[in-house]
DNA sequence: TTGACACCTTGC
DNA sequence: CAAGGTGTCA
């Protein structure tokens, strides 16, 4: 059990309520969250947070950095525009779940959602096994698809077991995760039906440490064309042209792409 | 490589 | 009627 202050740079908020995670909400003045089975809250008065973890992880699953200023500064000489946007959001956090199977079950439900209803999933699979937390891949591989369906999870049920029967084939599918890189792991979990490319670098993203992997989603589609290519404007989001973008926002701003693609996301998002 | 369409539910 | 897409098929 463990209790810290949150400096006032960091915007608690607005980074757990950013998409990036879906098991947070506020209850009276203060917030709740989960991360697989830790938990957390948030007193936004006195800035405190309190979570079964340890500080240094709690702080790492937030994406709390010493030097959020430094980053913002070096995202704006790489582009101003850009920039003047982290100066403004550099209290927003990247994430960094460690519960994998959180995060691989959270954005199999991400497609052709609302955040609304991906959170209810979510929290409704925790809710179905007593226990409140996220269940071991074993559990959800040992679901029927019926049983998701009846919690609301429409044609999103098959992929998820689905996706947990097939991971859990390969033996320890956490660690062999953990060995790819960034193009690696998208390839793998590419593999799974229900996982195409942006639930992929989603996961690659927030679940995996790939900070350079960039999620491109209606919102980041519409904020890439209006700075980058307003050519394509209209256009639809081909796999080439998704792929173009990641490439150019790495080409751009390298380990800071994954970031700037969560600025312009929050951005847009009303 | 591109575009078109269906897909479970729910919120607006 | 669309929503942080994906699978499928011309």
């Amino acid at each position: 059990l463990t209790e810290f202050f949150v400096e006032p740079l960091f915007d608690l908020p607005l980074t757990v309520t950013s998409g990036q995670v879906f098991r947070w909400k506020r209850v009276g003045r203060e917030w709740r969250g989960a991360d697989g089975a830790i938990e957390y809250r948030y007193d936004p008065g006195s800035r405190m947070l309190w979570t079964t973890t340890d500080e240094i992880s709690a702080r790492s699953y937030l994406g709390f950095i010493d030097d959020p200023l430094d980053r913002a500064e070096r995202i704006r000489r790489l582009d101003p525009r850009i920039g003047d946007l982290a100066c403004a959001g550099s209290g927003l956090g990247l994430m960094q779940p460690t519960s994998l199977t959180e995060t691989i079950v959270s954005f199999l439900c991400s497609s052709n959602n609302h955040i609304s209803r991906i959170t209810r999933m979510v929290e409704r699979l925790c809710d179905a096994f007593g226990s409140g937390s996220m269940p071991s891949m074993e559990a959800i591989g040992q679901l029927g698809t019926k049983q998701l369906r009846d919690l609301g999870f429409g044609y999103r049920a098959e992929f998820v077991v689905e996706a947990a029967q097939r991971l859990l084939t390969l033996g320890n599918w956490e660690a062999s995760l953990r060995t790819h890189d960034r193009h690696g792991a998208r390839e793998a979990l590419m593999r799974l039906k229900g996982i195409g490319r942006k639930v992929a670098d989603c996961i690659a993203l927030y679940g995996l440490g790939h900070y350079d992997a960039v999620p491109v989603d209606v919102h980041l589609w519409r904020a890439y064309c209006h700075f980058y290519e307003p050519t394509w404007r209209g256009r639809s989001l081909t796999a080439k042209r998704y792929d173009a973008i990641g490439d150019n926002l790495r080409d751009r701003f390298g380990m800071d792409a994954g970031y700037v693609q969560l600025l312009l996301y929050r951005t847009v998002l009303t």
